[in-house]
DNA sequence: CCTTATATATAGATTGCCGATATATAATGA
DNA sequence: TCATTATATATCGGCAATCTATATATAAGG
């Protein structure tokens, strides 16, 4: 794996909104969840995230509070009643730049027979 | 249709690259072409596209000439063996990319009893 | 003849993500 | 015990990709 290496593009927020929708997670989880989601796929940087989250946070699309676990403080997030609204938003977006890709790749196939499609 | 607008993020010279491995083509065309193919999702701007081009062509990716249609000089761009080693690449990439995003998506679902998936 | 569409081009601004760096605590291990 | 690595969060500067705005020129349409 790990070809692509950063590229989110664009998306980051849309996973991280999915993440939160399954369960609470601090900022290194999501990381973590992430990269072994994706089998190495993402890799999302700290200096990447935490700003994306305080954004997040500052547009009511996340809400947050510290915990402690094995004594250290972490911050957790739990994605919002706006998050859930901007994630199926989001998805719905992410299905339509995905299908018109599929189509500008399918267009038609040279040497083959395929033409036009639509 | 038209929902997201911009973000081609990153992809934009793999979908020029597909265009071009089907037939030449100026650069005004390429612009229309993605926009029907898309369903009017991909709209390429001309400052975005023009850049792009000469990148490519710097590149060897791409080859240019001159041909007159209608009255106009147009620009006409083709595919060269490098271009078609890149689109391949990109092609790749994007597979990956876009599977990685599915597994995240398709994560677990909360409520249901999906889990794990891998 | 004026406006719109076609066609290419460049400069400046914006955005998204990364690298570098800082700080602090816990775990590992020599 | 002390150093190193992993965990955990945070900010700043920079780069790359795209957009907006602008410029220029010709063809087509009303």
């Amino acid at each position: 794996m790990a070809s692509d290496k950063n590229q989110l593009s664009g998306n980051t927020a849309m996973l991280l909104l999915q993440l939160l929708s399954e369960k609470d997670m601090y900022g290194y989880e999501m990381i973590e969840t992430l990269q072994q989601r994706s089998n190495y796929v993402f890799e999302l940087k700290a200096g990447t995230l935490y700003p994306l989250l305080h954004g997040m946070e500052a547009r009511n699309q996340l809400a947050s509070y510290e915990k402690e676990a094995g004594g250290k403080v972490r911050r957790y997030y739990r994605i919002t009643g706006e998050g859930r609204k901007e994630l199926k938003q989001k998805k719905k977006e992410w299905e339509t730049y995905r299908e018109a890709v599929s189509q500008v790749i399918a267009g038609y196939e040279m040497g083959g027979e395929l033409y036009g499609i639509g």
